[in-house]
DNA sequence: AATTGTGAATTCCTTCACAGCC
DNA sequence: GGCTGTGAAGGAATTCACAATT
């Protein structure tokens, strides 16, 4: 286990691997070699033992790595043996998605709460129950509910502000769908997920005249590129 | 203008310097400096002159950048002055929020049908009057309509057969959102939006005994993070 | 024989620093 | 004086290649 800074590439790679244990596992595989992993994802297999590399010796050399084992080891770094509460700003279209949406709701992940600020959605339910609350009262929630993650699917112009107060009330992990960059605040984690910066960058590939050859650097910036995420 | 291979950093990149042109432009800014738009994303003057370069001087030594100017070029650039007519295969909550999402429909995106294999949903409209097609009808729906883009927003074990076919009724860009890997296709554009991975990088870092450090790197990988997707 | 773990080499990306221009 | 454009330097991430281990 190395004290060095781990990327985000890093840590992000280590969810694939995961969901490619869980398959495995599934699947009965007990032993997976790291090149055999490394084929799933057109990515070396140098990558993969490197990245495991920085949390533990999890491999047996000549024989490869315990699927059951490489996959406790994977949960319990990406904390996904800890539950956490997810609340939900802004009940939208996109906020309502979210949170009917079934893949928040596993590996850990609970969501607990949605809100927004129109007197129009306050009170309504979401197909599987879950009550639109009153903005005002995200703060309160919170800290009554134990809150882990907010995601915010806002406006743009009102990111911002929300991310003032949900640092207020303690919130240390940010997920943002409004497409607008946030400012950094010390401890908080903030991930971007932005479609338009997504649609625009395979429209800029369409509008690219030879639109034909494959993004295929080796592999390594092709794949690369799954994984940033932002600030 | 360079030849060099411009990687997909760079281009993301010019997606965010467009949003904040636009919105330059709409305050009624007329002039920006490289230092100054830099201040907004947290990044460095260098790396945004060092973008733009690779596709012409746009600048003006010792002024800086015209708003609309640089607006146009980047709209170019990135083949935002096309329209684009954008499908969704599935219609599941995710589809359905997608299709109704305003973000989809504009910027020259046009957000044009709806598919889905379960007859339930088959006849059914969302809100704003798509009707869900039958997903057998695709490919003959991608080359009466000419679609540019299509929204994977169906389970991780229908997406790699779907791929194939939509490649082979000559799609070039895809956008999806299964949380699987898709194997390369040459002369084919694949993001990648993976909610899962986003959410498990936050329980990483809520995970972390020092989760108090930002993620402050400088600022360099920080926010180089937003940008890399996939493959 | 097979496969891990890892230093060294490489490739890719960012930042520095300054010449060139308004 | 201020700001762009860019070569050179620096830093990060990936891949190579091999010693170590079963």
């Amino acid at each position: 286990m190395k004290t060095e800074k781990i990327s985000e590439l890093t840590t992000s790679r280590l969810s694939l691997y995961l969901r490619c244990l869980d398959e495995l596992a599934s699947e009965g595989v007990e032993r997976i070699s790291s090149k055999a992993m490394a084929e799933q994802f057109a990515l070396h297999s140098a990558q993969i033992r490197k990245d495991l590399a920085y949390f533990g010796e999890f491999g047996v050399r000549g024989v490869g790595y315990s699927v059951s084992d490489l996959r406790e080891q994977l949960r319990q770094i990406l904390g996904l043996n800890t539950d956490r509460n997810v609340a939900i700003v802004g009940a939208g279209n996109l906020g309502i998605a979210l949170a009917t949406y079934g893949g928040f709701n596993s590996n850990g992940f609970r969501m607990v709460a949605i809100f927004d600020s129109d007197p129009n959605k306050i009170g309504t339910k979401t197909r599987d129950g879950l009550c639109v609350q009153d903005a005002r009262e995200l703060s309160d929630c919170i800290q009554r509910e134990k809150i882990d993650i907010v995601v915010f699917a806002v406006p743009a112009a009102a990111a911002e502000k929300l991310l003032d107060q949900v640092t207020a009330a303690g919130i240390k992990a940010v997920l943002n769908f409004a497409p607008v960059r946030l400012p950094p605040k010390p401890g908080v984690k903030i991930k971007h997920v932005d479609f338009a910066i997504s649609l625009e960058s395979l429209s800029y590939f369409l509008a690219q005249p030879n639109s034909s050859g494959q993004t295929t650097t080796g592999m390594g910036a092709d794949f690369r590129d799954l994984l940033r995420n932002g600030k």
